[in-house]
RNA sequence: GGUCUCAUAGUUCAAUGGAUAGAAUAGGAGUUUCCUAAACUCUAGAUCCAAGUUCGAUUCUUGGUGAGACCA
């Protein structure tokens, strides 16, 4: 338990315990002292003055006063200033928390829950590469599944592959005319690109044709739809669901090349599924759904044969489940799929890692199961997150403005090598040794600058910067590591019991460190990595203050060194660890 | 047109309704006979506008302005 939890249990026993009436850690705030003041942990009083009809100074003293006496351990002063009542937690407390954990690299994990989490991420087209938009959902669920495992619970990582419909078509006919039989292997191009390039060419010539068209005088939306290329893709989509041979070799052969790319990038940063659904084993799911809506009531038919439901009453929409021509859509698809993954996992829950572009669609497609009642509706949670923008504006294929997830990695690992180049700290390094310290590090500083925005939010990406590796930054954190495993490296650690006083940089590193397990607990409630990364990043500043101003290998005293000592092994696997939750891996040298 | 997001230093990001709004970067000034200077220290710089709720609002409510997404 963090000291943080500790303390509200500690001040609402005494609350209750002084005024004999019913208080909870609701009832008042909880705060870090600010550093000008002295203490620790702040308690606002002012929600408490308005119960209980007390001034802040009488109240904070009675409390302050009964916290010191009943829990010495605990608390060892406090102070009241305007309302705000500081306590300053005892230094045997801070001791016995580096004493307990400094070697345990498991520190912060939680103990099992007993519940059980589906979390899909990643979710790719199989017609195009990944690109930086791609990266965040991959790091983001990557992290969060990493988070909730070390809050206790158990998590199951999916991916849905998107491998069917018109798009795929587009890329297939594209290749069928123009490839003359090319591979990946003929032209030594990565499978996915190699796809994602007859993806482009298809719209290209259908813009051509299109264009031909309308200067003929056909409207340009018939022209759209007209046009010999996508009649093609049309009647391969047609030729698709009905299972013709040719197109389903076709099909299962390109598929084929993209996954084998996909696996490369998958590879290179570091994610992984315990289950991969495929749209087109999934897709006809949920056509029995619309049945038990109807029996149900919960949806209706309209006169042309169409299934809808209506949502009016909830402040939506109506929204269509079935075409009148009885083809699913997406939704009834994703119904069918959300009940499919209960069935096959139980999970008390089953997140969704998609874009805030379809907010819209995942509150429907809740409500919809819900209103069906489905036992898996309640668990149904979207981790809607921002688009990554470029100073322009969003990312669009079509004008040429998207940027490939494996350039982009290629670069940082090229920068990252340029800078360690530069540097010359690690000559005697292997080349093996080198170029895994390259990718560590060029892959840290990328999940990082992604990592570190609050999910919710839209970021920017501007390409003609490149991402820094400075400051609030993966590589800054990586090299503190570094630097504090050189110290280990060189010095013993024995023993020693500890007893000695805490100089301030000290305390303030332990006060860091022992945050760990809150940042773990509200990381996983929020289903929020960034505050992973900001605490790691605090932990890696604070570690550098305290570095700069008090030497380990020449401390003062013997003890000193060994309490320092431990102070550097915890900082660093907290480290490590934290940076692991992110998927960042640390050095030891760089 | 309807619904939903968002708006904080020059820039990119923080801040469960609490104390003097934090960082990074860019700018200015310093620190290396001593554990890795990818570091440390100091300095300057911001809550879109207007009402309201509150002891207290960047945070909550309403209206406006601006940007974006979704639904047709």
């Amino acid at each position: 338990m963090s000291i943080a939890t500790i303390l509200r249990d500690a001040v609402t026993k005494s609350l209750v315990s002084l005024y004999q009436q019913a208080f909870t850690d609701a009832d008042y705030q909880v705060n870090q002292t600010k550093p000008e003041f002295e203490g620790d942990y702040t308690i606002v009083l002012f929600s408490l003055v308005k119960k209980l009809k007390k001034s802040p100074d009488a109240l904070g003293n009675e409390l302050g006063t009964a916290l010191v006496a009943q829990y010495p351990q605990l608390f060892s002063a406090y102070n009241i200033i305007k309302g705000f009542l500081n306590l300053s937690i005892a230094q045997v407390y801070w001791l016995e928390v580096l004493q307990q954990h400094y070697a345990d690299a498991g520190y912060g994990r939680q103990p099992v829950k007993g519940k059980r989490i589906m979390i899909e991420y990643s979710s790719p087209n199989t017609n195009k590469p990944l690109h930086l938009g791609h990266l965040r959902n991959n790091f983001l669920g990557w992290s969060a599944a990493s988070i909730l495992t070390a809050a206790g619970y158990e998590v199951i990582k999916t991916c849905i592959a998107n491998d069917r419909g018109i798009h795929i078509c587009k890329s297939m006919v594209a290749w069928q005319l123009f490839a003359n039989g090319a591979t990946p292997e003929s032209t030594g191009t990565k499978g996915d690109h190699f796809v994602g390039d007859y993806y482009v060419l298809f719209g290209t010539v259908l813009k051509k044709q299109v264009a031909d068209m309308v200067a003929q005088g056909v409207d340009k939306e018939a022209a759209e739809k007209q046009a010999p290329v996508m009649q093609l893709a049309q009647q391969m989509l047609v030729d698709w669901e009905a299972g013709v041979p040719a197109v389903i070799d076709l099909w299962k052969k390109m598929n084929a090349w993209v996954y084998a790319g996909f696996d490369v990038t998958y590879k290179r940063i570091g994610s992984d599924f315990d289950k991969t659904y495929y749209e087109s084993d999934t897709y006809l799911l949920g056509k029995d759904l619309v049945e038990l809506g109807l029996t149900k009531g919960v949806f209706f038919k309209k006169d042309d044969g169409s299934v809808w439901i209506d949502l009016t009453t909830d402040g939506l929409d109506e929204k269509i489940v079935r075409r009148k021509d009885g083809t699913a859509v997406y939704m009834t698809q994703d119904i069918g799929l959300a009940v499919r993954k209960y069935e096959e996992y139980k999970c008390n829950e089953s997140i969704y890692v998609v874009g805030n572009e379809q907010d819209y669609h995942f509150k429907v497609l809740k409500l919809i199961c819900q209103k069906l009642q489905l036992p898996a509706a309640d668990g149904i949670f979207h981790l809607s997150y921002g688009m990554v923008e470029l100073p322009s504006g969003r990312m669009k294929t079509r004008e040429g403005t998207v940027v490939d997830a494996d350039d982009m990695i290629d670069e940082m690992v090229n920068v990252s090598r340029q800078k360690t180049e530069e540097l010359g700290k690690v000559k005697d390094f292997t080349a093996d040794e080198l170029t895994e310290l390259y990718d560590t590090i060029g892959l840290g500083a990328l999940k990082f600058f992604l990592l570190r925005v609050d999910p919710k939010k839209k970021m920017l990406f501007n390409p003609d910067e490149s991402i820094d590796f400075h400051g609030f930054t993966g590589p800054f954190i990586q090299y503190t590591h570094a630097r504090i495993k050189s110290i280990l490296r060189k010095e013993l650690m024995d023993d020693t019991v500890l007893e000695s006083d805490l100089l301030p940089l000290e305390k303030d590193l332990l006060v860091t460190l022992e945050q760990y397990i809150g940042t773990i607990e509200q990381a996983a409630a929020e289903y929020n990595p960034s505050l992973l990364a900001n605490y790691a990043y605090a932990v890696a500043k604070t570690f550098n203050s305290f570095y700069s101003v008090h030497s380990v290998a020449n401390a003062e005293s013997a003890e000193k060194k060994q309490l320092r000592l431990r102070l550097c092994q915890m900082t660093a696997n907290i480290i490590a660890s934290a940076m692991g939750l992110l998927g960042i891996k640390v050095p030891d040298r760089m």
